[in-house]
DNA sequence: CCGGATACTGTACAAATATACAGTTGATCT
DNA sequence: AGATCAACTGTATATTTGTACAGTATCCGG
């Protein structure tokens, strides 16, 4: 890619701002008008001249149809959006019912977080799976009704609030095992609603 | 919100799969001929049926400005790209030089990241942290260029490798110290490169 | 059986937008 | 001095796109 003028590289950081907070890229007018441009020329020779020089790519003709090239962009593949709720009440029926309290977006490609409308993301209160090295604090992102595996954390329904355990079995029964000596050391699965397996711990230091 | 029909959904999932894909809302003829429509005017009845419903916020006239209205999207403020380096050479001056091994993609708001031109990741190589609960395998996100305060977790250069240490002060004097009886435990900060400061850890499990 | 909503076809038009062409100014390089 | 390029102004035009209007068919609740 060869180098850009310092006022290229402006407009260039313009249209990718503008294509992060609104989710549109700009029109040559927009453009024009962010930097007092007094003819649309102006912006559509940097432009051209950014799609010359391999920054900027363009679907001729067509509308805000600008796309800027970056190796991140290239290796982003598809964004997903995760709900986080504080808590999950019981019957876990209807998802659009509940309340978000925040939102994670995270790539699919690298994470490997394969998004599905049964993904969803808690707010881990308490040091309870300390022993897993997840701390009071962090987010961790679930899958709802994926089969767990042994030894895999999942969020478990104990008076009506999510709790986190780990999954095992015991002579083929299933249990779960809390790292939190607060808690009995073995429950049985059965009796407890599990919400969701654990595929992902997102820690705000 | 109103209730949507089944062929409104579809439409819907269609222009937010549309901008999420391509970064840009589809146009009315676009979307008729992805669903085989004879006339815009099908598309723009739908259109149309989903802004009265709420589910969809548009822009009188304006091209491709479509906006998905949804409790997620209004609270996903602004999503920022951040590289993930398989290990930063001594230098660390220009990044553009850099071949990121991958990419995650995160909203600002809700994890509390800042996003700037000196934030990046790394993926963890082996249990030097195990510690403070940083594993192998994990992808630390950091800072470049902040100051660290006492028991930040930082990125160092040693060896023409980035290490994770915990940044501490004695008597004033800055130290690294290892997490890991493989290292020594004190290295004075000034010898080495700090390459950034840890402020998000991402676990995929 | 009627009214209204949904789900379309078909046509026409105005606004938004990209594009093309002609020119000016100033800096930089040869 | 001349050539070249970046960074603009100014005007005109073709294309894309949103919008409006007219109409048909189906389904559903009252």
């Amino acid at each position: 890619m060869q180098k850009l003028t310092q006022r290229q590289g402006e407009i260039l950081r313009f249209i990718q701002r503008m294509q992060q907070e609104q989710g549109e890229t700009p029109t040559l007018r927009e453009i024009a008008d962010h930097f007092g441009f007094r003819s649309m020329n102006a912006a559509q020779s940097h432009v051209n001249a950014l799609v010359r020089k391999g920054a900027l790519q363009k679907e001729a003709r067509l509308a805000r149809a600008l796309r800027v090239v970056s190796p991140l962009a290239r290796m982003k593949k598809r964004v997903c959006d995760i709900p986080i709720y504080g808590a999950i009440p019981a019957g876990f029926a209807d998802r659009q019912e509940q309340t978000p309290v925040g939102c994670i977006s995270v790539d699919v490609g690298t994470l490997g977080i394969r998004p599905s409308a049964r993904t969803f993301a808690l707010r881990v209160q308490g040091d309870s799976m300390i022993g897993r090295h997840i701390l009071d604090g962090d987010v961790v992102v679930c899958e709802h009704g994926r089969e767990p595996r042994d030894g895999d954390v999942v969020a478990a329904l104990i008076d009506n609030q999510s709790t986190l355990k780990t999954f095992m079995r015991r002579k083929r029964k299933p249990f779960l095992r809390a790292e939190n000596p607060d808690y009995p050391d073995l429950i049985p699965a059965e009796e407890l609603v599990i919400q969701g397996v654990v595929t992902t711990v997102v820690r705000q230091c």
